[in-house]
DNA sequence: TTTATTTCGGACAAAATTATCTTAATATAA
DNA sequence: TTATATTAAGATAATTTTGTCCGAAATAAA
C-alpha cells in the first residue's frame, strides 16, 4: 500500500504533531525512536516533508522539526503520502496499465473507483491533530 | 498496493481464463504479448501461480497454461494477490508496525480496518469467470 | 527414436528502494 | 568570535524487486 519511505513519514509527522500540540520541538534522533525508524533514512524523508512545507526545520543547538500549531487540523494524511509517494495511489491504474481510464477500463476499473475513492476520502479527511489526540491519550501507538 | 508481480499475475491469469472459456491453451509468449509484460518475468509469475494450483501448465509442444473451465468461477483475485504477494496487504499494520494488533492499534488502524475489509471482500468475491466475461465483451481491456 | 517445442529451474544482471556515511550549512550559546 | 549542536545535501552502499539468460526436463510429433 504504502512504500517504507511513506509510513516513516506518516509516522514521523504524527510524531512531529503530538509533540508540537504542546510546543515542543523535536531532533531527528529524538523522532526516529520514537517510530523505531533508521536515522539517516528518516532524515532525508523530514526534508521531503520540510520542502512540501507539511513541517517546519530549523537548524542548529536546540533546532530540530515542528508544526504551526493551528495548522495541526488543515494538515491530512493524505497530503503527507502525496508528498512522498506521489498519486500513484489515487489516480494510477491498479493493475497497472499507463493511466487510469475509465472509457478503456482494466478488468478491476469498477471494483477499484470505489476503493480507491474511500481511502482517499479516509486519507484526507484525517487530520494531524484527531489522530495525534488519540496518540496522546495512549489510544495508539507508533511503535512497539 | 499491489506489487508489479502480482499485477501481471492477475492479468495474465485473467487472459488465461478468458482463453480457457473456450478451451484455449495459451503460452507464455502469447501471454505476455496480450498483457505486455516482459516474458521471462512472466514465465517466473506463472511458475508460482501453477505451484499454487491456480493455473495449470503443460511443457512440449502445443503445451502452455490453462485453468480448468468449472473452476473459473471458484477462484478469486484474492488468491492470486495471496499467491505471489502473500497476506501483507490484507493482515499487515497499514503503517509497517511488527503486526496489527487491535489492542495496541497504530494511529490509521480504525480508518485502515474499514477499508481493508472491504478491499479483501471485494478481491474474494471478484471469480475469474466474472471478469473474464467483461473482457471478451471488450469491455475492459489487459493493455493499451 | 529423434527432433522440435514448450515450460521449469537456477544463475545472473539491472533497476529501484532503502539505508548509511561524510561533509557542508546554519543557528545558538559560551 | 569561537565552539557546539543540529539539519541539509550529496555520495555511496546494501537490499529487494524486477528482469534476463541458459541449460534441463517434459511432451508431442515426425
Ligand atoms: S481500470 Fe481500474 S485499475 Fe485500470 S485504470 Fe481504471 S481504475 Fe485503474
Ligand atoms: S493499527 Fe491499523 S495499521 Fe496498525 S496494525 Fe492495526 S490495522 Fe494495521
Amino acid at each position: 500500500m504504502f512504500s517504507k519511505s511513506c509510513k516513516y513519514g506518516i509516522k514521523a509527522t504524527l510524531y512531529i504533531a503530538q509533540k508540537s500540540q504542546h510546543d515542543e520541538r523535536v531532533s531527528l534522533k529524538e523522532i526516529a525512536d520514537a517510530i523505531n525508524s533508521p536515522i539517516a533514512f528518516t532524515a532525508k524523508i523530514l526534508q521531503i516533508l520540510a520542502k512540501a512545507t507539511i513541517i517546519n526545520s530549523t537548524k542548529g543547538p536546540n533546532g530540530g522539526f515542528e508544526i504551526d500549531k493551528v495548522q495541526l487540523s488543515k494538515i491530512s494524511i493524505h497530503q503527507i503520502v502525496e508528498a512522498i509517494d506521489g498519486n500513484r495511489l489515487f489516480d494510477g491504474c491498479v493493475l497497472g496499465l499507463n493511466s487510469c481510464n475509465a472509457k478503456e477500463p482494466c478488468p478491476m476499473h469498477s471494483e477499484f473507483v470505489i476503493i480507491r475513492k474511500q481511502l482517499s476520502e479516509t486519507l484526507a479527511t484525517s487530520n494531524l491533530l484527531d489522530v495525534a489526540l488519540d496518540l496522546n491519550l495512549g489510544l495508539t501507538v507508533l511503535k512497539r
